[in-house]
DNA sequence: GATTATCGTTAACAATTTGGTAATGAGGGT
DNA sequence: ACCCTCATTACCAAATTGTTAACGATAATC
């Protein structure tokens, strides 16, 4: 997590809440973007690539949701947070934003101290799921820690799809997973791929492994097997 | 991608739309019926019957939301997905859509990429996962969701269809099954296969198995029996 | 900042598996 | 013997997957 700082992105039209908001994340070692309306954080949005992004759902130009929805029909951030920072007693406001994908949300008046420890729990949570545990199936070991894959002991450099496949696969060995299941999963449901390209990731990993720990299920789908 | 082709009604009233929406559509495997106006979507919605309703909230003669309520309120349109257009800023259309039973929104201007990739996902979310109500009968396990049989411990490989077979089969074992019955559900009542073909599949399962738990009774059928 | 790798995806084609049919044979009942 | 029904086989068409190459997009390196 500290090997790569951390990048967030707020905007909102008051200078003021953008600025303190801005000074304190920084002094916390964030790397931070600020926008003052909708459109330039869709901007910013798209040329910083942030880990994190703080939306005023009331702003000039186009509103927090309306940017949300915006990014979120965009592949490149389906990994980003969105969080929304609302009146009190918006239910309106939670309700749709849950709706175009909202992570999370902060009340106003916005005190510097939640918003930093709302964005720290953030990061610890996201860190949290990525150190799953290590799986081990005969001779193959899955260890998403170094990303790495073992057959005999013997490491495996695999891409990260093709990691993210083989792990997802062996997560329930023996068990057949549908194209959709693995689309679902790997991919996220909003992304549009080709048919081919499962396919292709697998034989990428059978060529690489040299064993055949992923079998076909004719009609079906795929399985991790020994 | 799926053995039964998925149907899309398209509601607008501007013919443009209509067209780049259709044409998408159907090259990606759908099958695409229009409507110009709210009667017409509730007279073509019956006769039919989609998998999903794209709908524009206004239209003539009845706008998106009153389409919408109409069909909720038959069963028949329980399981159809509904889609709004909504114009970008059009909130109250949100609301009052989610609260007739609306599925999602896509915002006009429309890029047929975006809808072509809305329609994917919610069929892809739609694709439920591998059925897995184990069947133990005797030496014979049959575990859809390793789609493999086991006799006395021993997988045995079985392609989709003779899997489904003998799945179906068994869930009632020692009942006779019909032919029309394993027809209608194994190959669906819209499909037309000659005589034999269930026959033939039998006999596969009974090669593989190497023991005969599937019994012909003349005259009337088959069944699952040990 | 420019240049190289590497990755993810697609498209096109090959290889494989499957599902279905028709032809023929076997067996039982009348 | 003569039907009728099912079993078996071989064959073909369609569906599904494997493989390769190429392209653009990122990421890495210098």
């Amino acid at each position: 997590m500290s090997a790569t700082e951390k990048r967030i992105l707020i905007a909102d039209d008051e200078p003021d809440i953008l600025e303190i908001i801005n000074y304190n994340l920084q002094i916390n070692g964030y790397e931070v973007e600020t926008a003052k309306d909708g459109d330039e954080a869709i901007q910013k949005a798209k040329q910083f690539k942030p880990d994190l992004i703080i939306l005023d759902i009331m702003m000039p130009k186009k509103n927090g949701i309306e940017v949300c929805k915006i990014l979120r029909s965009q592949p490149k951030f389906n990994d980003t947070v969105i969080i929304f920072l609302t009146a009190l007693n918006d239910e309106l406001s939670h309700v749709k934003g849950l709706e175009f994908g909202a992570d999370d949300f902060i009340s106003k008046p916005v005190s510097p101290k939640i918003v930093l420890s709302k964005v720290n729990a953030i990061f610890r949570r996201l860190n949290k799921s990525v150190e799953s545990k290590l799986i081990e199936h005969g001779d193959i070991k899955i260890d998403p820690e170094q990303f790495l894959v073992y057959y005999k002991d013997t490491p495996i450099n695999l891409a990260k799809k093709e990691f993210e496949l083989i792990y997802f696969l062996a997560t329930k060995p023996g068990r057949v997973f549908l194209r959709n299941e693995i689309l679902n999963q790997i991919w996220g449901s909003e992304v549009i791929v080709g048919d081919r390209t499962i396919d292709v990731h697998v034989r990428k990993i059978r060529q690489k492994m040299g064993v055949d720990c992923i079998k076909t299920v004719k009609g079906v789908g795929y399985k991790f097997e020994l």
